[in-house]
DNA sequence: GTCAACAGTTGTATTCATACAACCATTGTA
DNA sequence: TACAATGGTTGTATGAATACAACTGTTGAC
């Protein structure tokens, strides 16, 4: 096997331990999301897919893996709510552009600003651990 | 602020990073469990929290932060399916025990052998951190 | 100009998840 | 013994997530 698909495939199995442990002890961020935003939880993954750049309908729905339908629908709400606005995509009469209004970029920086407690086995880590496990992060977002 | 507080702090604040970088690009994690147990997610859940020791219906609810009724549904669907069964508390005759059956023990096992790739951010890490990543994760787990 | 493919919308149906009320049996205690 | 608290079950109600069929308007290729 060459040394690139080698890492790629440890790079695999980190993510999965990586999945596991937030699904684990998700605990109720996801509650803590509804309660705070007043959202139903995949108007929130709406959202978040918005905060980059603004996506057309079907490219929302493809970022969210459902499909259009469900991103007429999700957006259709959040264009109600205000957090979200529909425009004329510039070179393509057919499709939509779907923007994060100033509400929605405040919502999403709500969602943000949740903090969970740590699970017990991460605040247990030793301080340089766990000042190397945000360097990695760090390193992560700005990629 | 005490030390130790501001590492518990610090700790929250790697763990929001963490929950946040693992739900953006969860992707498909969630539909594969269900594809691969036939099982809809919230038994899958209810599984794994009875891997390490069997619980009593009040215990997996709070385990699975729901209710007492939503524990007992879902015992009785995993009953029927051969994952789990269950027996009297010997030391509380209104309790019940849940546990695991070898079936449901391969379920868990067959959930845990689903491979997502990673995120392309992940895997563009060095080797380096990513093996410092790895051991982070593995002191997690041991904890 | 015709026609197939694309982009979005509307409406419907189904399954899941979740919460709540009401109930029975057991336990421990006043 | 009476009573409150615990552990579980049944049933109901509701909202969320998801999928699919059918339709309109737009585009590009032939």
């Amino acid at each position: 096997m060459s040394a690139r698909r080698k890492a790629a495939r440890e790079a695999d199995q980190v993510w999965q331990q990586l999945v596991a442990l937030v699904m684990d002890s998700r605990g109720d961020w996801r509650r803590q999301v509804i309660e705070v935003t007043g959202l139903p939880f995949s108007r929130v993954r709406a959202l978040r897919r918005l905060v980059d750049a603004p996506l057309t309908l079907a490219d929302l729905a493809y970022a969210m893996s459902t499909d259009a339908p469900a991103a007429t629908v999700a957006v259709n709400d959040l264009e109600r709510r205000g957090l979200v606005e529909r425009y004329p995509h510039p070179e393509n009469r057919r499709a939509k552009l779907v923007a994060l209004t100033p509400a929605g970029k405040q919502m999403v920086a709500r969602v943000h600003a949740i903090s969970e407690h740590a699970p017990g086995a991460l605040a247990a880590l030793p301080a340089a651990e766990l000042a190397q496990l945000r360097r990695v992060l760090d390193a992560m977002r700005s990629a």
